[in-house]
DNA sequence: CAACTTGTTTACTT
DNA sequence: AAAGTAAACAAGTT
């Protein structure tokens, strides 16, 4: 799943692949193949977008930059232009650059940019949430517009976290949501809390400095871990086979925890799946629990 | 067939 | 009223 690691690996593709290139072409195997906008939910999600994407044909790259999820890719600006266009990706929940020789497409290529040198680099993106959006000024206020400060870049420190992961939400939700924090997305935000001791259910406000102090240091450790192992020409998202997981929680319900021993747990926290060990990150303060953090979570009867 | 994934928006509940 | 929760939606794989 793209989070912020595989951003960053396509970020660095994209930089290696087109720095000091043309865009000779750009391929689109049906007219509205590819999103052209960030929102999913807009009506016009699916305008052709042929004529706007034209627009960087003929351009050599000038910089590709990353903000949590959010990739900016501009181009240079020809004679009398203040500035050239631009294109804002989003890896949505499936995208990736693939790169092919000219003569081959991958199998859900959804838009190519064909270079000087005869490659073609393809959004390759199966469940089609990725987008390239067009733009025709600058593109950094886009590329950081409602979004919290980088979970990689910025430096975490435990007094940034207890200014930004406030309230009674619990911690895993607030860590999810990109307004607070950008990049993190489940399987990060659960690896993290576990390498930090913290139960994905503390409210915010309950977080102690030690616990705030061992987010600022999982946090980027977990993602600067990812982008390390997985860096190179072609990015592979692992699929759910419980054989070749390569996390240490996330999907291993049920299993022994690798360094207590307990039974790692599964529920469900903000709508989505949530994978913590009971032993390595306990539920309750070491004082005493007003209320109970979990509720006795019933899996079958769920809602109303 | 339902679960699962992201991000956005809208609609409830507390 | 504001904060928080949930659901719908887009699409396709398991």
């Amino acid at each position: 799943m793209p989070e912020l690691p595989e951003v960053e690996i396509g970020r660095r593709q994209l930089q290696r692949w087109s720095q000091g290139r043309t865009v000779a072409a750009v391929k689109l195997p049906a007219p509205t193949s590819v999103r052209v906008r960030l929102s999913t939910t807009t009506r016009d999600a699916h305008p052709d977008p042929s004529g706007a994407l034209a627009a960087v044909v003929g351009r050599a790259t000038v910089a590709v930059r990353r903000h949590g999820k959010r990739m900016a890719w501009t181009f240079a600006a020809r004679e009398g232009e203040v500035r050239g266009p631009s294109l804002l990706v989003h890896f949505g929940m499936s995208g990736r650059w693939l790169r092919r020789p000219a003569d081959e497409a991958p199998p859900h290529g959804r838009v190519g940019f064909t270079f000087d040198d005869g490659a073609v680099v393809w959004l390759d993106d199966p469940r089609r949430f990725g987008c390239v959006v067009p733009l025709t000024g600058d593109a950094y206020p886009w590329l950081t517009e409602g979004l919290g400060p980088d979970a990689l870049q910025a430096p975490l420190t435990a007094e940034r976290l207890r200014e930004r992961l406030v309230g009674r939400r619990p911690v895993k939700v607030a860590l999810l949501d990109q307004t607070v924090l950008a990049g993190l997305g489940n399987i990060h935000a659960a690896e993290a809390l576990f390498r930090a001791g913290v139960a994905p259910h503390t409210p915010c406000h309950a977080l102690t400095d030690a616990q705030l102090r061992a987010l600022a240091r999982q946090v980027p450790r977990q993602l600067a871990a990812v982008v390390e192992a997985e860096d190179g020409d072609e990015v592979v998202y692992v699929s759910r086979d419980p054989a070749r997981n390569p996390f240490v929680v996330y999907g291993r319900q049920g299993e022994p925890c690798a360094t207590c021993g307990s039974a790692i747990e599964r529920d469900r926290l903000g709508g989505r799946a949530n994978y913590w060990c009971p032993g390595c990150q306990p539920v309750s303060s070491p004082g005493r629990s007003p209320r109970p953090t979990i509720e006795a979570l019933h899996p079958e009867s769920k809602a109303r």
